[in-house]
DNA sequence: ACATCCCGCCAGATC
DNA sequence: GATCTGGCGGGATGT
């Protein structure tokens, strides 16, 4: 297979080459440009790349022009392109010359950036949503003379703007700048809450001190404030870099929404490359894990930053600093942004992200009926559902190593069964619901209509709101599915923002008790301070153990797959070392821990991580300690906790807040009455205030939908400590894996639930209304199956179906990669996101 | 030497 | 199983 990629891959380079050298023939290239002339080359709508020639006639052609005129190397690449289809077209000789030619093109010629301008070229800013504004990969690809990869580059970064949307295989929609305003007001905002403006001077601050001294005391006392909480912040969004979810948590689509966030949080709208990397990745991790990270992190921002410059968003700049002229960005992109337009009615339009296909697909073919087939390849997850559902709970029970798994399956049965039934009842609502709702959008849309932004794209995407209505403010239901742009990394973090309608407890950290190591080793202690702060910033509404912050734990631990290879890999001759470091843990552990102990119960691991231990026996047997010291830690815990242990909503809380430690993608705690009692405000705008669902946008499977309620007070403390240690993705890994193998005491503390709940879906709906009925629910705790996102999604648009059924159970949503949503009331447009974007608008 | 970032391997996700 | 996606990082190129 791969090979075949390579293949392909190296047919096109071997075309781009071949084109190059035709690049020399000037004269082909002219003729290729009276082609150009006489019609659009493969796609018509598109209009071609023959922008060099200058199509005089459409916007599009202008841009090309105005572009070619700018940019020779622009303009010769357009001749390449155009020559090198002439001698596809004619002769594949060229072979020969491909090395040769492509040394000849320059790097700047072969730049993204210039790539991503020949892109933009071809499509008009503000695409009539008449035309067809379809984007073939593949035509685009060799329209651009390029090779496919790059064209996915290009295309997350606009599609975490919303400029372009997913379609389906091969297939993305282009929308143009219509909703980029509105995007970039959501990410600005999103970008508040997470408090990424106080990130930067943080960060920025910090490096001053690193420069004028090198005290390790002090840098330690400096992390305690605002670092704690960048990092919180970091590493809940890194968590999603971390693992589990799948990668596409690090998708190129989530850093640049963060990225483009730091812009527009930032004071001086200039970020510097480094202070985006570590902010993105987590200044922990960066200084733990190698630098290799960070420089890959790098690497990234300068895609993105190059693709972003493109579109004029940013400048390259060069700051000077203490240390020195460093590169860095500057926003060039609109600086007022409102959310006005979004606040308009959530539930009729889509969000800003949302793309008339996933309007299509949620309504047309999604909530349709379920037997129905579906257009859309993606909807085939709904089809799939039970059949996923199962695939899931077989391999969830057939994980040898995961004692959690098992656990789950039993239940998971009827578990899964009711769901579907469920689901069909819901798609139904859903429907009915969603007739109306149209009719709503469509009388709002009018209205809303003022923004120039033209949503449907063809056929009627009758739900397609305009961009505008994106509204943060309670989604409806649907629009929970509307991917309000919050990416992935975006849900992690809100939390802390969000106001809290209910007095909830405080947040947990139990997160933060998960990670042990701190990177910077020995000095991480846990830091009264810094437990203070965690307090203050509860105080304030910030929620330190920010679910995001869980998730990253968590995620920190289950990390991208690639990566665990990599730690399993190693995972021999590092689990000694492992077990040490994390016995010192626990032992430093001992007293503060409460609650982190939870994550343990992320027992049920991904297999990558069950197998390490399993194979290992060196690491079995320090397991078996581990297992015991922890399950002796755990009892004292809960002995100490014990009162929390009774289900009550706030022990959800807790129990979420441990859940989080779960491993994401697995795992997903959700809490229900808080979401409850959010989800009232359907309708309403209110940004900032209701929102009471989240929608959490997770590219990967799992996940988790904090709920208000997993910040509780209580814990706090103890967590802190810990939180402090910046954990080690390895070591977590492991102890979780241990932890896994502890079992959980139900109620008394957190974690254990979740492991024991016995489904593995993640059914909102049920959670919800199951809430009461089965341990499981009650804890919020969900187990996803990574494996499966679009079992997720099913279920989740059954939540979405039954909005207004007024029980919590709709408000919390599991995105999967590729849908998200969350959204608890309203409903008015169904919208599935064939992937997750990632905008939320949840707050509200 | 350092900044950029292209290239394409390779694995997860989808079809 | 084939193909699509896209994370990732080696290493080339530019400054």
């Amino acid at each position: 297979m791969y090979n075949a990629v390579k293949k392909r891959w190296k047919m096109t380079s071997t075309l781009s080459d071949s084109r190059q050298l035709n690049q020399k023939f000037e004269a082909v290239a002219h003729d290729k440009e009276a082609k150009r002339i006489m019609g659009p080359l493969s796609t018509p709508t598109k209009g071609s790349e023959v922008a060099g020639g200058g199509e005089p006639w459409t916007p599009t052609s202008n841009l090309k022009m105005l572009i070619s005129a700018a940019s020779p190397e622009i303009r010769n690449r357009e001749k390449e392109k155009t020559v090198s289809e002439e001698l596809e077209n004619s002769s594949q000789d060229t072979e020969q010359g491909e090395e040769s030619e492509r040394l000849q093109l320059s790097r700047k010629e072969k730049s993204l950036g210039l790539l991503c301008h020949k892109f933009l070229a071809r499509y008009p800013d503000d695409p009539n949503p008449a035309v067809n504004n379809d984007i073939c990969l593949d035509d685009v690809a060799v329209e651009l003379n390029v090779e496919r990869r790059r064209i996915y580059d290009i295309m997350n970064v606009l599609e975490s703007l919303n400029m372009v949307s997913r379609l389906a295989k091969n297939r993305y929609t282009w929308h143009g700048r219509a909703q980029l305003a509105h995007t970039l007001a959501l990410l600005q905002r999103e970008g508040e809450k997470h408090h990424y403006n106080q990130q930067i001077q943080q960060i920025r601050q910090r490096h001053a001190d690193d420069v004028l001294e090198m005290d390790g005391e002090e840098k330690e006392n400096e992390d305690t404030d605002l670092e704690i909480t960048l990092r919180e912040t970091v590493l809940s969004e890194t968590s999603a870099d971390a693992k589990g979810a799948s990668r596409k948590d690090k998708s190129l689509r989530v850093m640049s929404q963060k990225f483009v966030m730091l812009f527009l949080v930032s004071s001086p709208r200039v970020v510097s490359l480094e202070t985006a990397a570590k902010i993105l990745i987590g200044e922990d991790q960066v200084v733990d894990q190698d630098k290799s990270k960070f420089k890959t992190k790098i690497r990234r921002l300068y895609d993105i930053s190059n693709v972003l410059s493109s579109l004029k968003l940013i400048q390259k700049v060069h700051v000077t600093e203490l240390r020195g002229r460093k590169p860095a960005f500057k926003w060039t992109g609109p600086e007022n942004l409102s959310l006005q337009g979004l606040q308009v009615e959530p539930s009729s339009c889509p969000g800003p992200l949302e793309s008339r296909s996933s309007i299509d697909n949620c309504t047309k073919n999604l909530f349709c009926s379920p037997g129905t087939k579906r257009g859309f390849t993606r909807h085939h997850s709904l089809v799939k559902l039970a059949k996923s559902i199962q695939d899931d709970r077989r391999k969830i029970s057939s994980a040898p190593t995961s004692p959690v798994k098992i656990t789950s399956d039993s239940a998971n049965g009827r578990f899964c069964t009711s769901k579907m039934d469920h689901l069909a009842e819901i798609c139904k609502m859903q429907l009915d619901q969603q007739a109306v709702n149209v009719q709503k959008q469509s009388n709002q849309k009018d209205e809303e209509k003022s923004s120039p932004v033209p949503r449907s794209m063809t056929s009627g995407a009758e739900a397609c709101p305009p961009t505008v209505q994106l509204s943060f403010a309670p989604p409806p239901p649907c629009c929970s599915l509307v991917p309000v742009l919050l990416p992935h990394a975006v849900y992690v973090s809100h939390t802390p923002v969000r106001p809290r309608p209910i007095a909830r407890p405080p947040p947990s950290t139990a997160v933060r008790s998960m990670t042990f190591e701190s990177p910077r080793g020995a000095n991480t202690k846990v830091s009264p301070p810094s437990v203070t702060i965690t307090n203050q910033r509860l105080l304030h509404g910030y929620e330190p153990a920010s679910p995001a912050l869980k998730r990253t734990c968590l995620t920190s631990l289950e990390r991208s797959p690639a990566k665990i290879k990599r730690i399993e890999t190693n995972s021999k001759s590092l689990s000694p070392k492992l077990c040490q470091i994390l016995q010192a843990r626990l032992k430093d552990r001992r007293g503060a821990l409460t609650s982190s102990r939870a994550s343990a119960r992320a027992l049920h691991l991904e297999p990558e991580f069950n197998k390490t231990p399993h194979n290992n026996p060196d690491t079995l047997e320090h397991n078996t300690e581990l297992q015991h010291f922890l399950e002796t830690e755990e009892r004292e815990e809960k002995s100490q906790n014990h009162t929390q242990a009774t289900p009550t909503p706030q022990d959800s809380n807790r129990h979420t807040n441990t859940e989080t430690l779960i491993p994401t993608g697995y795992l997903i705690p959700i809490s229900q009455q808080p979401l409850l009692s959010f989800k009232e405000t359907p309708t309403s705008s209110g940004d900032a205030h209701k929102t009471p669902t989240y929608i959490y946008h997770t590219p990967t499977a799992g996940s988790i939908a904090p709920s208000p309620q997993e910040f509780t007070p209580s814990p706090l403390p103890v967590h802190r400590p810990t939180h402090r240690v910046s954990p080690n993705p390895s070591i977590l890994n492991f102890t979780l894996q241990n932890l896994a193998l502890i079992h959980n005491t139900h109620g008394a503390t957190h974690m254990a639930p979740a492991a024991e709940q016995p489904s593995p879906i993640p059914c909102t709906h049920t959670l919800h209304t199951s809430h009461a009925h089965t341990p499981l629910q009650s804890h919020g705790m969900i187990f996803i199956k990574p494996v499966s996102p679009l079992t997720l999604i099913s279920l989740q648009q059954p939540s979405l179906t039954t909005p207004k059924s007024g029980s919590a159970p709709q408000q919390c949503f599991f995105h999967t990669p590729v849908s998200t949503m969350v959204t608890p009331t309203a409903n008015k447009s169904l919208y599935i996101p064939q992937r997750k974007l990632d905008v939320n608008s949840e707050e509200h």
